[in-house]
DNA sequence: CAAACAATAGGGGTAATTACCTAGGTTGCC
DNA sequence: GGCAACCTAGGTAATTACCCCTATTGTTTG
């Protein structure tokens, strides 16, 4: 699970041999897909890697599952391969996030660069997709009030204030904030912000 | 120098002035350059607007003019408009952040709403510099003691802990502490954290 | 229904921050 | 030389934050 996996979709098998032949020659793991729709049922976006798409497919089309996966918010980098060139289409799969796009026929030693980027890029991504996520699963073991503390905390709101524009004793807010910063495993206010500052930054 | 101008670039004095007069028929300024070279000596980078560029010129290409402004660090978007279709020059040019690359013959409304949204993204993006202009000058503004000082009470230091890690008393710290709030304009530590979080990230 | 959790709030004490004052030593510049 | 700045550091008092304790009320959950 922890080593990239090179996901090739495409519907002529001759052409997903011989991608794959190529890839596995330099020790990558490789799962090849004769559809869009085959990698969207079997693909687990647990796993590291990047994907290597056909532009044009029977069914539903490379910049198809593009978008689809770009709904479903799954980040995965993808390398286009296109037989006859198409500068529109090519600049819209980049714009909307494709992380390349070639044409045939291609250098393979090219293509092999340009995996490695990916994948690079992949594992960049995923490490700081886990930072948001234990971040957001910290934040969401706050309880409602406690959340709204913090949010007043992190404006640079003095206990008393909090206490003013919540409706509360200074007492109440303390021990919100204490549990707060329990929960967040924060040892400073700075802390606190650059978290909140994180969080929000998407 | 307020409303925005679009600037064109094209060798081709006939394309260059069909696309004035078309740009000019929406009431938006215009100012057409026969060379890139032309458009480097002539360009203010305070101007709020736009490029459209043709990739294909003689002397410096479009391609070329994209380089120089990126080591320039000048990042007027740019609207490339190419003859010819070239997958691999378009997608390297929207990689290296070109705003667009369009094809002749081209759709007039089409080009005029790229342009629209191209403006729009200067703005956003001269807004987004003015605040970061704003801030280092705040920062420029700190000694060296004080930007130390800075640091450390970002990092979540406390007084004494600041004065131990720079061997000075407590007391010289909370002077020093109080002239970066000052300096700063930041009325809470969250403040300067902000400020600090929002220079490092570009 | 008991146990756990959330939200409320108070007492009491220590530590830290902030604001106000003074003041000496160094350095660079007109 | 003198002035302006920077860096240094002390006193004092008010405010605020942090920590350990207890305690009531309501809700949720096994």
């Amino acid at each position: 699970m922890n080593e990239p996996t090179v996901f090739i979709v495409d519907d002529d098998q001759a052409v997903a041999r011989s991608l794959r032949w190529l890839i596995e020659s330099v020790q990558l793991k490789v799962e090849t897909f004769a559809s869009a729709q085959a990698f969207l049922d079997g693909y687990a976006t647990t796993k590291p890697g990047c994907l290597v798409l056909d532009v044009r497919m029977p069914g539903m089309s490379g910049i198809e599952l593009q978008e689809r996966l770009t709904v479903q918010r799954i980040r995965v980098p993808i390398i286009f391969i296109t037989g006859h060139g198409d500068v529109q289409m090519a600049v819209r799969a980049v714009q909307a996030g494709a992380f390349d796009f070639i044409e045939k026929p291609f250098n393979d030693q090219d293509l092999l660069d340009r995996i490695q980027r990916a994948i690079s890029f992949d594992s960049e991504q995923r490490a700081r997709d886990s930072l948001r996520a234990r971040l957001s699963a910290l934040l969401a073991s706050l309880t409602p009030r406690e959340r709204e503390v913090l949010n007043l905390v992190v404006e640079g709101m003095s206990n008393k204030a909090v206490a003013n524009t919540l409706g509360l004793s200074a007492k109440t807010v303390e021990v919100h904030r204490a549990k707060v910063m329990e929960k967040m495993h924060a040892r400073s206010v700075a802390d606190l912000v650059k978290m909140a500052m994180q969080n929000q930054e998407t």
